[in-house]
DNA sequence: TCTAATAGGATCATTTCAGTCCGATTAATC
DNA sequence: GATTAATCGGACTGAAATGATCCTATTAGA
């Protein structure tokens, strides 16, 4: 009941994208250092976010990552499940052969509620309105900043 | 992000035990059979639900499972942070070590409220209205069954 | 051509999961 | 009290997922 490792990693990615969308281009080092994570293992992430259509990766001297499309038309839910497959809290809910009980299952709906509302939240959200959160948040904390070093 | 096994079996437990619970005592064996899962893995997860206080077990010949409390005052949600342990969808939720950035993050929000939105929808079922609705669904099919055997 | 970058397959260590085994314990019954 | 039927609970195991890292190939700019 938990996000991967890989599927944290994805989205610091594309928000570190999103944020900077104005550059064309950014190099994989620069985002690994950037956002805290192994820049071999993004590598391996950047690789499904791109067969994923999410972003577009440029090979070669200068290469580097971007976004495929337009901040606003990412959804958080997109990126994850790109990484981590579609959600399914419960197994029963993919793969309807997993257990027999199903058609008469209380329990089962529920789950798929639980999904239903999980998805929703997730795919409500964009990577533009996550990245103007950040920055407005970035720019609060270095106006803070003299007033309060500790924060 | 999936429910594991052993949380499950504890479900499925938890919901026979209520849909009998008005026989006293119910053995470990014939729930195992009755819901279709390893007796003895049952056994693992019995403990724990004890060490929760939700279900009592009495040892020894004749012994077994039983509610601890009404079937209307346990949540789905009780049952499954039982076992599991409590829902966190992404790590930096339940341990604020794990990253630095989250005073200034704004998927940090979207992870808080997804998980209080789950947490929320399990734990606002009881085993009482699920007992019930599995009851109806059994008895709507017994008296389908003279219709259409093959459902 | 040289060099700086990613691609992508192989590999590996660790952890989690799912489950089993088995001796110890408990309590009802003979 | 002995037998028997049940759970307790710790040790153990195999398989899979996770979280990486390594290395060679490929790509493309200078
Ligand atoms: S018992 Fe119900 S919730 Fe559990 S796996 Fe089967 S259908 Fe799904
Ligand atoms: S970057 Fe944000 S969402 Fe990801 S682990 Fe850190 S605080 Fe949590």
């Amino acid at each position: 009941m938990r996000l991967t490792r890989a599927g944290e990693y994805a989205i610091r990615c594309v928000l570190y994208l999103a944020m900077h969308h104005d550059r064309e281009l950014i190099g994989r080092k620069e985002i690994a250092a950037a956002m805290d994570m192994p820049a071999q293992f993004l590598g391996k992430v950047a690789q499904q976010l791109a067969k994923a259509g999410i972003i577009s990766i440029r090979q070669g001297s200068q290469g580097g990552y971007e976004l495929a499309k337009r901040p606003q038309d990412i959804a958080l839910l997109a990126v994850i499940e790109a990484i981590d497959g579609e959600i399914f809290l419960n197994d029963c809910i993919h793969r309807p052969h997993s257990c027999d009980r199903q058609t008469i299952c209380s329990v089962h709906q529920i789950w798929d509620k639980a999904r239903r509302q999980l998805r929703n939240t997730l795919g409500g959200v964009t990577l533009a309105e996550l990245a103007a959160r950040e920055k407005r948040a970035c720019a609060g904390r270095s106006r803070e900043q003299p007033h309060a070093l500790q924060g």
